[in-house]
DNA sequence: CTTGCGTATATGTAATTGCATATATGCGAA
DNA sequence: TTCGCATATATGCAATTACATATACGCAAG
Protein backbone atom coordinates (compact mmCIF):
# COMPACT_ATOMS: atom_id res chain seq x y z
CA UNK A 1 0.00 0.00 0.00
CA UNK A 2 2.00 2.97 -1.22
CA UNK A 3 -0.18 5.74 -1.29
CA UNK A 4 -0.54 5.81 2.85
CA UNK A 5 3.46 6.32 1.93
CA UNK A 6 3.50 9.05 -0.55
CA UNK A 7 1.13 10.45 2.06
CA UNK A 8 3.62 10.29 4.74
CA UNK A 9 6.45 11.77 2.27
CA UNK A 10 4.30 14.79 1.49
CA UNK A 11 2.64 15.59 4.94
CA UNK A 12 6.40 15.32 6.38
CA UNK A 13 7.00 18.44 4.14
CA UNK A 14 4.38 20.31 5.22
CA UNK A 15 1.14 18.92 7.03
CA UNK A 16 -1.94 19.57 4.85
CA UNK A 17 -5.65 18.57 4.82
CA UNK A 18 -6.98 15.65 2.33
CA UNK A 19 -8.12 18.33 0.22
CA UNK A 20 -4.34 19.59 -0.13
CA UNK A 21 -3.36 16.26 -0.49
CA UNK A 22 -4.99 15.75 -3.44
CA UNK A 23 -4.11 19.13 -5.09
CA UNK A 24 -0.60 17.92 -4.68
CA UNK A 25 -1.11 13.92 -6.17
CA UNK A 26 -2.67 16.59 -9.26
CA UNK A 27 0.47 18.90 -9.43
CA UNK A 28 3.86 17.65 -7.51
CA UNK A 29 3.30 14.24 -7.79
CA UNK A 30 1.38 13.44 -11.20
CA UNK A 31 4.48 12.30 -12.79
CA UNK A 32 4.56 9.36 -11.12
CA UNK A 33 1.12 8.54 -8.94
CA UNK A 34 -2.17 9.23 -9.76
CA UNK A 35 -5.24 8.63 -7.07
CA UNK A 36 -8.73 9.19 -6.35
CA UNK A 37 -9.83 11.99 -4.03
CA UNK A 38 -11.84 9.42 -1.79
CA UNK A 39 -8.63 7.29 -1.51
CA UNK A 40 -6.85 10.01 -0.13
CA UNK A 41 -9.09 10.45 2.51
CA UNK A 42 -9.78 6.06 3.45
CA UNK A 43 -5.84 5.87 2.88
CA UNK A 44 -5.62 9.13 6.47
CA UNK A 45 -8.12 7.15 7.93
CA UNK A 46 -5.88 4.08 7.84
CA UNK A 47 -2.81 5.79 8.24
CA UNK A 48 -4.84 7.77 11.93
CA UNK A 49 -5.73 3.88 13.04
CA UNK A 50 -1.86 3.28 12.16
CA UNK A 51 -0.83 5.71 14.40
CA UNK A 52 1.42 7.21 11.24
CA UNK A 53 -0.54 10.51 11.61
CA UNK A 54 -2.29 13.01 13.89
CA UNK A 55 -5.07 15.10 13.44
CA UNK A 56 -5.60 18.76 14.18
CA UNK A 57 -9.14 20.50 13.78
CA UNK A 58 -9.48 23.42 12.43
CA UNK A 59 -12.04 25.76 12.49
CA UNK A 60 -12.77 28.52 9.90
CA UNK A 61 -15.07 30.86 9.13
CA UNK A 62 -15.07 32.01 5.29
CA UNK A 63 -14.73 28.20 4.36
CA UNK A 64 -15.67 24.80 6.03
CA UNK A 65 -13.45 23.22 9.20
CA UNK A 66 -10.90 21.18 7.77
CA UNK A 67 -8.26 18.76 9.61
CA UNK A 68 -4.51 19.43 9.34
CA UNK A 69 -2.98 15.98 9.55
CA UNK A 70 0.87 16.27 11.00
CA UNK A 71 2.90 12.89 10.74
CA UNK A 72 4.17 11.39 14.21
CA UNK A 73 7.30 9.51 15.49
CA UNK A 74 5.95 6.40 14.22
CA UNK A 75 5.01 7.87 10.95
CA UNK A 76 8.33 9.11 10.33
CA UNK A 77 10.00 5.92 11.34
CA UNK A 78 7.54 4.06 8.80
CA UNK A 79 8.39 6.45 5.98
CA UNK A 80 12.30 6.03 6.15
CA UNK A 81 11.90 2.42 6.43
CA UNK A 82 10.02 2.94 2.92
CA UNK A 83 12.49 5.15 1.52
CA UNK A 84 15.19 2.67 1.98
CA UNK A 85 13.46 -0.50 1.21
CA UNK A 86 14.39 -2.33 -1.89
CA UNK A 87 11.91 -0.97 -4.77
CA UNK A 88 9.25 -3.66 -5.08
CA UNK A 89 9.23 -4.83 -9.05
CA UNK A 90 5.78 -2.70 -9.75
CA UNK A 91 3.48 -5.12 -11.45
CA UNK A 92 3.66 -4.26 -14.98
CA UNK A 93 0.42 -3.74 -16.55
CA UNK A 94 1.07 -1.78 -19.84
CA UNK A 95 -1.87 -3.07 -21.80
CA UNK A 96 -1.03 -0.83 -25.10
CA UNK A 97 1.83 -3.17 -25.29
CA UNK A 98 -0.70 -6.06 -25.99
CA UNK A 99 -2.53 -3.73 -28.10
CA UNK A 100 0.61 -3.82 -30.27
CA UNK A 101 1.48 -7.37 -29.33
CA UNK A 102 -1.71 -8.48 -31.18
CA UNK A 103 -1.28 -6.24 -34.24
CA UNK A 104 -1.30 -8.85 -36.29
CA UNK A 105 -4.83 -9.28 -36.29
CA UNK A 106 -6.17 -5.87 -37.42
CA UNK A 107 -4.82 -3.53 -40.45
CA UNK A 108 -1.15 -2.54 -40.13
CA UNK A 109 -3.10 1.24 -40.34
CA UNK A 110 -5.17 0.44 -37.31
CA UNK A 111 -2.02 -0.29 -35.24
CA UNK A 112 -0.78 2.83 -36.66
CA UNK A 113 -3.42 4.82 -35.74
CA UNK A 114 -3.48 3.76 -32.07
CA UNK A 115 -0.15 4.45 -31.51
CA UNK A 116 -0.02 8.16 -33.48
CA UNK A 117 -2.85 9.07 -30.64
CA UNK A 118 -0.96 7.69 -28.07
CA UNK A 119 2.43 9.62 -29.35
CA UNK A 120 0.95 12.48 -29.78
CA UNK A 121 -1.43 12.46 -25.96
CA UNK A 122 2.49 11.93 -24.69
CA UNK A 123 4.00 14.85 -26.19
CA UNK A 124 0.76 16.73 -25.03
CA UNK A 125 2.27 15.64 -21.70
CA UNK A 126 5.88 15.91 -22.49
CA UNK A 127 5.35 19.76 -23.21
CA UNK A 128 3.23 20.59 -19.73
CA UNK A 129 6.25 18.79 -17.99
CA UNK A 130 8.66 21.09 -19.70
CA UNK A 131 6.46 24.27 -19.39
CA UNK A 132 6.65 23.18 -15.40
CA UNK A 133 10.42 22.83 -15.85
CA UNK A 134 11.10 26.14 -18.00
CA UNK A 135 9.07 28.25 -15.05
CA UNK A 136 11.05 27.00 -11.93
CA UNK A 137 14.25 27.20 -13.93
CA UNK A 138 13.14 30.82 -14.78
CA UNK A 139 11.65 31.30 -10.81
CA UNK A 140 14.57 29.63 -8.84
CA UNK A 141 18.54 29.54 -8.47
CA UNK A 142 19.07 25.78 -9.35
CA UNK A 143 22.06 25.13 -7.54
CA UNK A 144 20.61 27.40 -4.60
CA UNK A 145 17.26 24.82 -4.00
CA UNK A 146 17.20 23.31 -0.78
CA UNK A 147 18.39 19.30 -0.94
CA UNK A 148 14.84 18.40 -0.75
CA UNK A 149 13.83 20.31 -3.73
CA UNK A 150 17.25 18.66 -5.98
CA UNK A 151 15.78 15.60 -5.54
CA UNK A 152 11.80 16.66 -6.43
CA UNK A 153 13.59 18.54 -9.33
CA UNK A 154 15.80 15.29 -10.61
CA UNK A 155 12.14 13.61 -10.67
CA UNK A 156 10.69 15.91 -13.08
CA UNK A 157 14.17 15.58 -15.30
CA UNK A 158 13.70 12.01 -15.29
CA UNK A 159 10.21 12.05 -16.02
CA UNK A 160 11.26 14.41 -18.56
CA UNK A 161 14.11 12.61 -19.90
CA UNK A 162 12.35 9.13 -19.55
CA UNK A 163 9.10 10.87 -21.72
CA UNK A 164 11.27 11.59 -24.51
CA UNK A 165 12.83 8.56 -24.88
CA UNK A 166 9.61 6.75 -24.80
CA UNK A 167 8.11 9.16 -27.58
CA UNK A 168 10.63 8.36 -29.77
CA UNK A 169 10.19 4.74 -28.83
CA UNK A 170 6.65 4.62 -30.17
CA UNK A 171 7.57 6.37 -32.98
CA UNK A 172 10.35 3.85 -33.74
CA UNK A 173 7.19 1.18 -34.09
CA UNK A 174 5.10 3.49 -36.23
CA UNK A 175 7.49 3.04 -38.79
CA UNK A 176 9.06 -0.25 -38.11
CA UNK A 177 5.08 -1.31 -38.75
CA UNK A 178 4.85 0.99 -41.64
CA UNK A 179 7.01 -1.72 -43.50
CA UNK A 180 5.12 -4.58 -42.26
CA UNK A 181 2.90 -6.62 -44.87
CA UNK A 182 -0.25 -6.29 -44.97
CA UNK A 183 -0.83 -9.90 -45.02
CA UNK A 184 1.44 -13.43 -44.79
CA UNK A 185 2.91 -13.85 -47.58
CA UNK A 186 1.86 -17.46 -49.08
CA UNK A 187 3.97 -17.83 -51.56
CA UNK B 1 -10.56 -5.22 -17.08
CA UNK B 2 -7.36 -5.43 -19.59
CA UNK B 3 -6.77 -8.75 -18.72
CA UNK B 4 -9.74 -10.65 -20.47
CA UNK B 5 -8.36 -9.08 -23.64
CA UNK B 6 -4.58 -10.41 -23.49
CA UNK B 7 -6.68 -13.56 -22.84
CA UNK B 8 -8.56 -13.31 -26.17
CA UNK B 9 -5.71 -11.90 -27.88
CA UNK B 10 -3.49 -15.02 -26.73
CA UNK B 11 -6.57 -17.48 -27.37
CA UNK B 12 -7.55 -16.05 -30.71
CA UNK B 13 -3.75 -17.02 -31.73
CA UNK B 14 -4.27 -20.95 -30.56
CA UNK B 15 -6.97 -21.85 -28.27
CA UNK B 16 -5.96 -23.08 -24.64
CA UNK B 17 -6.58 -24.03 -21.36
CA UNK B 18 -5.80 -21.83 -18.30
CA UNK B 19 -2.55 -23.86 -17.50
CA UNK B 20 -1.05 -22.92 -20.77
CA UNK B 21 -2.36 -19.03 -20.61
CA UNK B 22 -0.57 -18.89 -17.20
CA UNK B 23 2.97 -20.27 -18.65
CA UNK B 24 2.11 -18.10 -21.40
CA UNK B 25 1.97 -15.19 -19.35
CA UNK B 26 5.21 -16.25 -17.42
CA UNK B 27 6.83 -16.42 -20.50
CA UNK B 28 5.41 -14.64 -23.77
CA UNK B 29 3.58 -11.75 -22.25
CA UNK B 30 5.95 -11.37 -18.72
CA UNK B 31 7.61 -8.02 -20.52
CA UNK B 32 4.14 -6.18 -20.10
CA UNK B 33 1.34 -7.80 -18.19
CA UNK B 34 2.19 -9.75 -14.79
CA UNK B 35 -1.16 -11.41 -13.53
CA UNK B 36 -1.78 -14.22 -10.62
CA UNK B 37 -2.79 -17.61 -11.50
CA UNK B 38 -5.71 -17.23 -9.86
CA UNK B 39 -6.87 -14.15 -12.30
CA UNK B 40 -6.47 -16.57 -15.40
CA UNK B 41 -9.22 -18.83 -14.20
CA UNK B 42 -11.48 -15.83 -12.78
CA UNK B 43 -10.87 -13.87 -16.16
CA UNK B 44 -11.80 -17.18 -18.14
CA UNK B 45 -15.03 -17.94 -15.80
CA UNK B 46 -16.35 -13.95 -16.64
CA UNK B 47 -15.16 -14.31 -20.47
CA UNK B 48 -17.49 -17.42 -20.04
CA UNK B 49 -20.13 -14.92 -18.57
CA UNK B 50 -19.59 -12.33 -21.60
CA UNK B 51 -19.92 -15.18 -24.62
CA UNK B 52 -16.52 -14.31 -25.35
CA UNK B 53 -15.14 -17.89 -25.20
CA UNK B 54 -16.61 -21.59 -25.38
CA UNK B 55 -15.03 -24.23 -23.51
CA UNK B 56 -13.95 -28.03 -24.95
CA UNK B 57 -13.67 -30.44 -22.45
CA UNK B 58 -10.96 -32.62 -23.12
CA UNK B 59 -10.56 -36.27 -21.12
CA UNK B 60 -7.09 -36.69 -20.51
CA UNK B 61 -5.76 -40.20 -18.87
CA UNK B 62 -1.95 -39.58 -17.94
CA UNK B 63 -3.05 -36.12 -16.77
CA UNK B 64 -5.67 -34.15 -15.30
CA UNK B 65 -8.75 -33.63 -17.42
CA UNK B 66 -8.61 -30.15 -18.90
CA UNK B 67 -10.39 -27.42 -20.85
CA UNK B 68 -9.82 -25.75 -23.63
CA UNK B 69 -10.81 -22.57 -24.60
CA UNK B 70 -11.57 -21.36 -27.88
CA UNK B 71 -12.95 -17.50 -28.75
CA UNK B 72 -15.95 -17.14 -29.91
CA UNK B 73 -17.23 -14.56 -32.93
CA UNK B 74 -18.63 -11.88 -30.10
CA UNK B 75 -14.90 -12.41 -28.50
CA UNK B 76 -13.61 -11.95 -31.95
CA UNK B 77 -15.32 -8.58 -32.36
CA UNK B 78 -14.19 -7.30 -29.19
CA UNK B 79 -10.86 -8.21 -29.64
CA UNK B 80 -10.72 -6.20 -32.65
CA UNK B 81 -12.64 -3.49 -30.85
CA UNK B 82 -10.19 -3.56 -28.40
CA UNK B 83 -7.32 -3.12 -30.46
CA UNK B 84 -8.64 -0.29 -32.33
CA UNK B 85 -9.45 1.53 -29.14
CA UNK B 86 -6.91 4.46 -28.41
CA UNK B 87 -5.13 3.48 -25.35
CA UNK B 88 -6.25 4.25 -22.09
CA UNK B 89 -3.98 6.09 -20.06
CA UNK B 90 -2.63 3.79 -17.56
CA UNK B 91 -2.90 4.83 -14.20
CA UNK B 92 0.50 5.89 -12.81
CA UNK B 93 2.15 3.97 -9.93
CA UNK B 94 5.66 4.16 -10.13
CA UNK B 95 6.17 4.19 -5.93
CA UNK B 96 10.03 3.58 -6.79
CA UNK B 97 9.42 7.45 -8.14
CA UNK B 98 8.75 8.24 -5.01
CA UNK B 99 11.14 6.96 -2.85
CA UNK B 100 13.62 8.96 -4.91
CA UNK B 101 11.17 12.27 -4.81
CA UNK B 102 11.37 12.42 -1.24
CA UNK B 103 15.49 11.14 -1.20
CA UNK B 104 15.62 14.83 1.20
CA UNK B 105 14.47 12.51 4.34
CA UNK B 106 17.11 10.36 3.91
CA UNK B 107 20.50 9.95 3.30
CA UNK B 108 21.75 10.72 -0.58
CA UNK B 109 23.60 6.89 -0.11
CA UNK B 110 20.61 5.55 0.87
CA UNK B 111 18.67 6.60 -2.21
CA UNK B 112 21.98 5.58 -3.92
CA UNK B 113 22.19 2.07 -2.45
CA UNK B 114 18.01 1.72 -3.47
CA UNK B 115 18.71 2.91 -6.89
CA UNK B 116 21.96 0.74 -7.62
CA UNK B 117 19.92 -2.58 -6.04
CA UNK B 118 17.01 -1.18 -9.02
CA UNK B 119 19.51 -0.75 -11.57
CA UNK B 120 20.84 -4.53 -11.05
CA UNK B 121 17.72 -5.92 -10.78
CA UNK B 122 16.75 -3.81 -14.52
CA UNK B 123 20.06 -4.90 -15.84
CA UNK B 124 19.20 -9.06 -15.10
CA UNK B 125 15.79 -8.55 -16.77
CA UNK B 126 17.08 -6.77 -19.65
CA UNK B 127 20.03 -9.91 -19.78
CA UNK B 128 16.98 -12.12 -19.77
CA UNK B 129 15.25 -10.53 -22.38
CA UNK B 130 18.06 -10.12 -24.85
CA UNK B 131 18.89 -13.89 -24.82
CA UNK B 132 15.30 -14.46 -25.58
CA UNK B 133 15.89 -12.07 -28.43
CA UNK B 134 19.37 -13.78 -29.54
CA UNK B 135 17.93 -17.19 -29.30
CA UNK B 136 14.77 -16.43 -31.50
CA UNK B 137 17.34 -14.57 -34.18
CA UNK B 138 19.21 -17.88 -33.92
CA UNK B 139 15.96 -20.24 -34.96
CA UNK B 140 14.67 -17.76 -37.55
CA UNK B 141 14.90 -15.68 -40.74
CA UNK B 142 13.51 -12.37 -39.30
CA UNK B 143 12.48 -11.32 -42.22
CA UNK B 144 10.23 -14.33 -43.01
CA UNK B 145 8.27 -14.66 -39.84
CA UNK B 146 4.70 -14.09 -40.35
CA UNK B 147 2.89 -11.19 -39.77
CA UNK B 148 1.21 -11.63 -36.26
CA UNK B 149 5.58 -12.77 -35.13
CA UNK B 150 6.60 -9.67 -36.58
CA UNK B 151 4.23 -7.74 -34.21
CA UNK B 152 5.54 -10.03 -31.27
CA UNK B 153 9.25 -9.23 -31.94
CA UNK B 154 8.67 -5.28 -32.27
CA UNK B 155 7.38 -5.51 -28.75
CA UNK B 156 10.01 -7.49 -27.10
CA UNK B 157 12.16 -5.68 -29.23
CA UNK B 158 10.50 -2.07 -27.92
CA UNK B 159 11.21 -3.66 -24.37
CA UNK B 160 14.57 -4.08 -24.89
CA UNK B 161 15.42 -0.92 -25.94
CA UNK B 162 12.87 0.95 -23.20
CA UNK B 163 14.61 -1.30 -20.52
CA UNK B 164 18.45 0.31 -22.01
CA UNK B 165 17.18 3.58 -21.78
CA UNK B 166 15.45 3.22 -18.18
CA UNK B 167 18.87 1.95 -16.73
CA UNK B 168 20.63 4.42 -18.47
CA UNK B 169 18.66 7.10 -16.27
CA UNK B 170 18.23 5.22 -13.45
CA UNK B 171 22.36 5.47 -13.34
CA UNK B 172 22.24 9.61 -14.31
CA UNK B 173 20.17 9.70 -11.41
CA UNK B 174 22.74 8.25 -9.73
CA UNK B 175 25.44 10.37 -10.83
CA UNK B 176 23.58 13.30 -9.90
CA UNK B 177 22.61 12.33 -6.44
CA UNK B 178 26.20 11.69 -5.38
CA UNK B 179 26.87 15.72 -6.14
CA UNK B 180 23.92 16.71 -3.60
CA UNK B 181 24.61 17.61 -0.43
CA UNK B 182 24.30 15.23 2.47
CA UNK B 183 22.41 18.90 4.32
CA UNK B 184 21.08 22.07 3.41
CA UNK B 185 23.65 24.95 3.35
CA UNK B 186 22.48 27.28 6.33
CA UNK B 187 25.27 30.18 5.45
C1' DC C 1 -32.29 35.35 -4.98
C1' DT C 2 -30.43 31.71 -7.18
C1' DT C 3 -26.75 29.67 -9.59
C1' DG C 4 -22.16 28.28 -9.72
C1' DC C 5 -17.57 27.92 -7.82
C1' DG C 6 -13.85 26.92 -4.51
C1' DT C 7 -13.21 24.84 -0.23
C1' DA C 8 -13.72 20.65 2.50
C1' DT C 9 -14.87 15.79 4.01
C1' DA C 10 -16.92 11.59 3.36
C1' DT C 11 -19.72 7.11 2.04
C1' DG C 12 -21.75 3.36 -1.20
C1' DT C 13 -20.80 -0.18 -4.00
C1' DA C 14 -19.22 -3.35 -7.32
C1' DA C 15 -15.11 -4.88 -9.31
C1' DT C 16 -10.58 -6.40 -8.99
C1' DT C 17 -6.44 -7.76 -6.92
C1' DG C 18 -2.91 -10.29 -4.20
C1' DC C 19 -1.88 -14.03 -1.68
C1' DA C 20 -2.88 -18.29 0.28
C1' DT C 21 -4.82 -22.63 -0.03
C1' DA C 22 -7.45 -26.92 -1.64
C1' DT C 23 -7.88 -30.72 -4.64
C1' DA C 24 -6.71 -34.32 -7.91
C1' DT C 25 -4.02 -37.31 -11.44
C1' DG C 26 -0.06 -39.92 -12.95
C1' DC C 27 4.89 -40.20 -13.48
C1' DG C 28 9.50 -41.13 -12.02
C1' DA C 29 13.09 -41.18 -8.55
C1' DA C 30 14.83 -42.62 -4.06
C1' DT D 1 6.13 -47.04 -1.33
C1' DT D 2 6.48 -42.64 -0.48
C1' DC D 3 7.94 -38.25 -1.98
C1' DG D 4 8.11 -34.58 -5.12
C1' DC D 5 6.93 -32.68 -9.51
C1' DA D 6 4.29 -31.28 -13.67
C1' DT D 7 -0.26 -31.03 -14.97
C1' DA D 8 -4.79 -28.96 -14.13
C1' DT D 9 -8.69 -26.23 -11.96
C1' DA D 10 -10.58 -23.72 -8.49
C1' DT D 11 -12.17 -21.10 -3.95
C1' DG D 12 -11.62 -17.94 0.31
C1' DC D 13 -10.84 -13.64 1.91
C1' DA D 14 -9.16 -9.22 3.10
C1' DA D 15 -7.47 -5.21 0.91
C1' DT D 16 -7.77 -1.93 -2.53
C1' DT D 17 -9.56 0.41 -6.37
C1' DA D 18 -12.50 3.13 -9.58
C1' DC D 19 -16.29 5.76 -10.08
C1' DA D 20 -20.27 7.92 -8.52
C1' DT D 21 -22.51 10.47 -5.21
C1' DA D 22 -23.71 13.11 -0.83
C1' DT D 23 -23.17 16.94 2.11
C1' DA D 24 -22.15 21.61 3.54
C1' DC D 25 -20.23 26.53 3.90
C1' DG D 26 -19.58 31.22 2.12
C1' DC D 27 -18.70 34.19 -1.62
C1' DA D 28 -19.50 36.58 -5.97
C1' DA D 29 -21.87 37.28 -10.27
C1' DG D 30 -26.01 37.93 -12.68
Amino acid sequence: MSLSHLILGLLEEQPMTGYDLNKAFEQTAQHFWTTEQSQIYRALYRMEENGWVNVENVIQHENPNKKIYHVTEAGRDELRRWLSRPIATTTLREGWMGQVYFGGQVKNSAVIAVLEAYRDELLRDLEESEAIMTSISAAHDLSKLPRRGQFHLLVLDFGIRAQRDHIRHIQYMIDRIQQFPEEDDHT
